[in-house]
DNA sequence: CTGTTGAAATTTTTT
DNA sequence: ATTTCAACAG
């Protein structure tokens, strides 16, 4: 085969358009890519093409917003390879440099941070770590004992980590997202000073340091040349959601443009509370002026009548970038707008209609339910637990983030880094006689002895210890030494652990389980500091997933945040709860900014959908907080779906007799005295 | 200083 | 429903 026809082979079934965007030159390229115009096709092509030329895959960079993502892509460029060579030679990718910023960071971090001065077994905190030693420094500050009520933790957070990203001041942070805190504007510059401070004594990096010792180390002018000598291409996907610590790190890792491929939509920019901007894209040709800009506008992913209702949610944006999608791939059913008449009548209808697809030949996991809020689908997963219909959940509440995963992982980190004193405070208080008292001054023992356990096996426990301490000196001693193998090491801290979590958790049969997963998981990774690495960066969404690939017969229902589902299509998709205050969430109407990101979510949930699409919205809610009796509020359809979008829809309101007359128990709010009596409570 | 109890406040999306 | 804080008994 000649090359010609080789390129050929690599370009078939690609567009006039995609085409040239894969086979654009050296010079700096912008593909702006409307939701589903093959935007992840083009990309994965462009990267083989690459290889195609001759460049050395060692020396990509590929920049995703999942590793998922990035393991995804990198399969399919070995795919495309394949075909345009028509031999099933040796995966090409391995040595792709794939991933996200942050993983990227760790990755440059650990080979070059040793001249930032950054200790070579650094220990990566998650948010929740995070939040945690910023409460540990709150308090050392007495700032907890003040008349007036402190931000809380997470709050303080959320605050240093935009500072942090959006590279701002942080008077303007408090007046443009934090006004209500702005009295205490010195006391926080005292909490960060000293948060900063706290994390290099302990040898430790959050999230937002990763992003910026990596820029650290691109600006700096030694290391900088060597990072920059390390790529060819960088290839970054998702840009609209980057922020601009990201967009500087990537401008000085690629100063002249050349090699480098950016796309994104600024349509479907959802991160923004994450500091991430739209500028980053509509810069980008400030910042290259030779930059070659491609637009995609054939969607190949909705029919045209999903295509008519998504451009009109779109249409109604305030501000966007003209983009005129058009569809090839014909008629179809108009998307359904539902309107149900609560929770338990949407789930019903919802999962009749994913059994009806199952029936006629779409598979569960070509199906997927999206929502606003991890907590949305709660009514949802009991009916489907219920019913034993096998699902997966995205986002929301992670595995590594329940308390006894924590637990575990915390012997582990305390032993990877002794002077980690999360991990301190979190394991210690776990024993009989230790509260956080006691836990302080031991955890800072360690830390001033420099990361030695020395203090510990000195100290004489009070006398409800008496027993665990040496037990738990034993453990640390024998993880220290890391003489056994991982799984092995984990199974020592199950075993210990064992009664503590009996007595403090309920459901402890559940969680136990949970733990023996993770020891079977333990042996994949190549050490410690691997695993708790690679947890800490990307946590494994649910148990399922971390069970390993699903088994080709297992066929499950995907339930998504819409957050989770970026990226992702699905034949048939059902969007929950599109009412106002879902949808746009209360907690996000702040700022006309705010709502338009609302809107865009919006528009990414409904453009995951390829064939069917289904919008519920249940009129009535239920909120069982505040004492007796549930209450319940009524909600309007979602202002994203105003009268004059709503004819591009087919109204349905589903019927109660045709749902529950073969199955009572699926009426669970039956209109019984009990109904009439809460409407009347209505009156008032 | 620990561990428990009760009251009050907050309640999203994620690397 | 969960988290956080203050108060109190051991």
């Amino acid at each position: 085969m000649n090359d010609t026809e080789a390129i050929d082979a690599l370009l078939e079934g690609l567009n006039p358009r995609q085409r040239e965007a894969v086979t654009h030159g050296r010079g700096p390229l912008l593909v702006v890519a409307g939701a589903g115009t093959g935007k992840t096709a083009t990309l994965v092509h462009r990267v083989a093409w690459l290889i195609a030329q001759g460049v050395d895959p060692a020396r990509i960079l590929l920049l995703t917003f999942t590793r998922r993502a990035a393991a995804e892509m990198l399969r399919r460029v070995d795919g495309v390879l394949r075909r345009a060579e028509r031999l099933g030679g040796a995966p090409k990718t391995s040595r792709v440099w794939g991933g996200t910023f942050h993983a990227v960071a760790t990755r440059l971090l650990r080979r070059f941070g040793k001249s930032l001065g950054l200790p070579e077994g650094f220990s990566i905190h998650d948010r929740t770590d995070s939040e945690d030693l910023l409460h540990v420094v709150r308090s050392s500050l007495g700032f907890d004992k003040l008349d007036r009520r402190f931000p809380k933790k997470g709050t303080c957070m959320a605050l240093y980590s935009r500072c942090v990203n959006s590279q701002a001041k942080l008077a303007d942070v408090l007046a443009r997202h934090f006004p209500w805190c702005r009295e205490w504007d010195a006391q926080l510059k005292q909490l960060f000073d000293a948060y900063v401070d706290r994390k290099e004594s302990l040898g430790v990096l959050d999230y937002d340091d990763l992003l910026l010792f990596w820029h650290a180390l691109v600006s700096d002018e030694a290391a900088g040349r060597t990072v920059r000598g390390l790529f060819d291409c960088v290839l970054v996907d998702e840009y609209q959601d980057t922020n601009r610590l990201q967009a500087e790190i990537l401008h000085r890792l690629v100063p002249d443009g050349k090699g480098l491929t950016v796309v994104g939509d600024d349509a479907q920019s959802i991160y923004s509370f994450r500091a991430a901007t739209v500028r980053n894209i509509l810069d980008l040709p400030k910042q290259y002026p030779d930059l070659a800009v491609l637009t995609l506008e054939q969607n190949y992913r909705g029919t045209e009548p999903i295509l008519a209702a998504t451009n009109g949610v779109i249409g109604l944006a305030s501000e966007r970038y003209a983009k005129n999608l058009w569809s090839t791939r014909g008629q179809g059913e108009r998307p359904a707008l539902v309107t149900c008449e609560d929770e338990d009548d949407q789930t019903r209808y919802a999962i009749e209609r994913i059994l009806e697809h199952r029936e006629a030949g779409i598979d569960l996991r070509r199906q997927a339910v999206l929502f606003r809020a991890s907590h949305h689908s709660m009514t949802l997963e009991a009916e489907l637990a219920r019913r034993n219909i096998p699902f997966h959940k995205y986002g929301g509440l992670k595995f590594v983030e329940t308390a006894h995963v924590k637990d575990l992982l915390a012997f582990l980190r305390l032993a990877e880094n002794p002077r980690d004193i999360v991990a301190g405070m979190r394991i210690l208080p776990l024993l009989p006689g230790i509260g956080p008292g006691r836990a302080r001054t031991l955890v800072e023992m360690v830390a001033a002895a420099g990361g030695r356990f020395d203090p510990w096996r000195a100290w004489c426990p009070p006398e409800a210890c008496r027993g665990a301490w040496p037990a738990l000196m034993s453990l640390l001693e024998g993880l220290f030494a890391a003489k056994e193998s991982l799984p092995a090491q984990v199974h020592r801290v199950r075993e210990f652990y064992a009664p503590i979590l009996a007595e403090r958790y309920d459901n402890a049969a559940a969680r136990g389980r949970d733990l023996e997963q993770l020891e079977q998981i333990a042996a994949r990774y190549r050490d410690r500091q691997t695993m708790l690495t690679e947890l800490a960066l990307d946590p494994p969404s649910s148990t399922q997933d971390l069970a390993g690939p699903p088994e080709l017969d297992d066929d499950y229902l995907v339930l998504s945040t819409i957050h989770s589902a970026k990226g992702l299509e699905w034949d048939a998709v059902y969007v929950l709860h599109a009412a106002d205050g879902n949808i746009p969430s209360d907690l996000a109407t702040g700022s006309p900014e705010e709502i338009e990101e609302e809107r865009r979510l919006f528009y990414v949930a409904l453009t995951r959908a390829k064939s069917w699409l289904y919008v519920l919205c249940p009129l009535r809610y239920y909120h069982f907080s505040g004492g007796r009796g549930d209450r319940h509020g009524y909600a309007q359809r979602t202002r994203f779906l105003p009268e004059s979008v709503v004819p591009l829809f087919r109204q349905v309101v589903p019927t109660r007799e045709a749902a529950g007359a073969d199955d009572p128990s699926a009426l669970r709010t039956p209109l019984t005295s009990r109904a009439v009596r809460r409407q009347t409570k209505d009156l008032w």
